[in-house]
DNA sequence: GTAAAATTATGTTTTAGAGCACAAAAGTAG
DNA sequence: CTACTTTTGTGCTCTAAAACATAATTTTAC
């Protein structure tokens, strides 16, 4: 279940990375200024074409960040977790959003008008690495992940989501079942195939003891094989 | 034909847009760290896995960015060209190469050192602000590769490469001849396919006059549809 | 200048994965 | 509870693109 409330102290230890590098002058302005927002499953958080004003920073939930493509397919471009920001890169770019970001679950989000965010990177040099470091290490992901989704067969990339959904999302008390409820549809997305190779995939890799599904609810059993699958494409 | 040499001046003009960013004291120390490199034809420059140590400024020629994939498939990931920074954001990131890079062409590269790079960095916030600009840009364009890597059709994804180089290097003095002659297999790395496949496709383009082929040599003929067919994939 | 290697070109075969059709199951709404 | 929509599951067909084969051409090396 979503927190209905969240208090001042909470979000400022969701925004901890942030809030750290800022001075108390600068912390007060950040308090004055930023809002929460509440967005119900599947609902949409902002979309291509859209020109940017905040920075998110996404308090509780799950989001994905998508690009529509040729013929309606649409690809999950990342996935956002808990304490991660987000929707900042269009505004630092100078460019209107080139992706669009929904809630996969009920989420909720403090936002922080990006020009407050461009006055404090202007005055505070922590923060401006703090942006230079994060911008950094998602743009070395995606160069990752182009190569896999280019050139990874179905079985490998189907696997490679798997394993992702576990380090990212984590897993419930048994210690094997994904955290993360993903439609076929969005797996599917996630992993570049479509909807019927995602299921029929899953299907194979459930005959072959190396996941167990009921539902939306994914185990690993064979994690080994599946990072071997994963790895050799 | 390759310069033999450049002078500090010229190499300054080169690196304009960091330059502008610093204050005397700051250039001098550059001046004093820098060194310049040559690289052949075909010449790696850096590779996967190594450590990053210096930021890299092409002063002449033209670099692949490349990352080798499943079964010694090679990906282009992005392409350089004079004037442009690279080489940066495995350290920014904290991290090891991704990615390789290598000469298309006989390139001469300035160097700088990335711990005086940090350094700047944290003493001068528009130097920050800088690659906060750059590495946005960057992820930017990721995205939106990704999405085209993984859903066009082979003849969109060539049509797209030619159209790309032909922003990215220009054109000679019929305003139609790409300036970067690339062999086959280079275009097929950028626009991820097959060498056959790239070799057909830009046989089909020549016998539909969309663009005209003399060895390495291709012209744009028909720009127009050949945006079409990047767009609808 | 000649041999060897690499690149380009074209034809043919094979296959991974998309596309489509349909049915069963599970949610959702009234 | 019932009707309707969405999601999941399977089978079958078809096609885009890889893989393979071979030859011609160009480049490189000695």
């Amino acid at each position: 279940m979503v927190k209905k409330d969240f208090s001042v102290s909470e979000i400022i230890e969701s925004i901890a990375e942030l809030w750290q590098t800022l001075n108390d002058e600068q912390r007060e302005m950040l308090v004055k200024e930023f809002t929460v927002q509440r967005f119900k499953k599947n609902e949409l958080i902002y979309c291509e074409g859209e020109k940017p004003t905040h920075i998110m920073c996404l308090l509780s939930g799950k989001v994905k960040i998508f690009k529509d493509g040729v013929g309606g397919r649409s690809q999950i471009i990342r996935v956002i977790k808990p304490m991660e920001y987000f929707a900042y890169r269009a505004y630092f770019s100078g460019g209107d959003y080139v992706t669009a970001a929904a809630a996969f679950e009920p989420s909720v989000i403090c936002m922080i008008p990006m020009n407050i965010i461009t006055q404090l990177v202007h005055e505070n040099n922590d923060l401006a690495q703090f942006f230079i470091r994060q911008l950094a290490t998602d743009l070395g992901i995606a160069d990752e992940r182009t190569v896999n989704l280019t050139q990874k067969h179905i079985r490998g990339r189907l696997a490679e989501s798997l394993l992702f959904l576990k380090e990212n999302y984590g897993v419930e008390e048994d210690e094997s079942t994904l955290s993360i409820y993903l439609s076929r549809e969005d797996l599917a997305n996630l992993s570049n195939m479509t909807t019927s190779n995602a299921i029929r995939t899953l299907s194979n890799f459930a005959a072959e003891k190396l996941i167990a599904i009921d539902g939306r609810k994914i185990k690993l059993i064979d994690e080994d094989r599946l990072k071997k699958i994963s790895k050799i494409g």
